[in-house]
DNA sequence: TCAACCTCTCAATAGATGTTGAGATCTTTA
DNA sequence: TAAAGATCTCAACATCTATTGAGAGGTTGA
């Protein structure tokens, strides 16, 4: 992943909406959800609002869409968010084991479906 | 890591100089570098541009500074950086293997002391 | 102590971003 | 084909962000 993608994913994770939709999605799975159930999900907010972050997520490359009669359904794109993750270990690892021996110690458990209460 | 704090993380990330800033204090190392010099590396910018930005990432937790002398150090913190790629990973994996698999399998060659000429 | 040095703080400004409401577009159902 | 539903597009507005230039605050060496 270059640069110039990383910082247009870093811009879309930052911001609480659309890191909100990010971790929804992540969720929901591959089947994706209508962009009117993730509006509910986030306290109801307005269409308009909706179609701006989500373009913005689809334009960051973190999102796809796909038409279903009169939904329009969203997915995250697996990918792209495992292309940001290995752009901050590769890029920012850069033979760093402080970096990334803790994350990489970690892996064993984070990486299986969690159950582990002290997530995020 | 909390979401406040991934926020603000990538936030921080997501502008050019303090995305190319982080890079250079990870290959700095620890002992880190005086915010003229990375003004240097960042074509020449101007005191205050610098001193906006690494204020940026102290605030958002990404460096720490400390004064030697009439210059101040600053490097990067590689707790923040690590936290960071674990709250990618845990709170964006949810047992979602799609996403991890790839970057666990690429984690062998890619967390040591990086040769690879397709990097960045 | 004085002058030079390094970096920060502040105010001003231009541009980017997030929200809202009105209305357009496309799809389904009757 | 008309009505209703789901979502998008657009303009307007308030807010946040990045940059610049001027100047202040510590630190060092003569």
């Amino acid at each position: 992943m270059e640069e110039k993608r990383a910082l247009a994913a870093f811009a879309a994770l930052s911001q609480e909406t659309r890191l909100r939709i990010v971790r929804l999605l992540v969720t929901a799975g591959s089947e994706g959800l209508p962009a009117g159930a993730i509006g509910e999900a986030m306290d109801g907010a307005t269409s308009s609002r909706m179609s701006f972050h989500l373009g913005h997520l689809e334009h960051a490359g973190l999102v796809t869409s796909r038409r279903e009669g009169r939904q329009i359904i969203y997915s995250v794109t697996y990918q792209a968010l495992s292309d940001l993750i290995a752009f901050l270990m590769r890029d920012c690892c850069q033979g760093r084991a402080e970096i990334c021996a803790p994350v990489v110690a970690a892996l064993s458990c984070s990486c299986e479906p969690d159950k582990d209460p002290a997530h995020a």
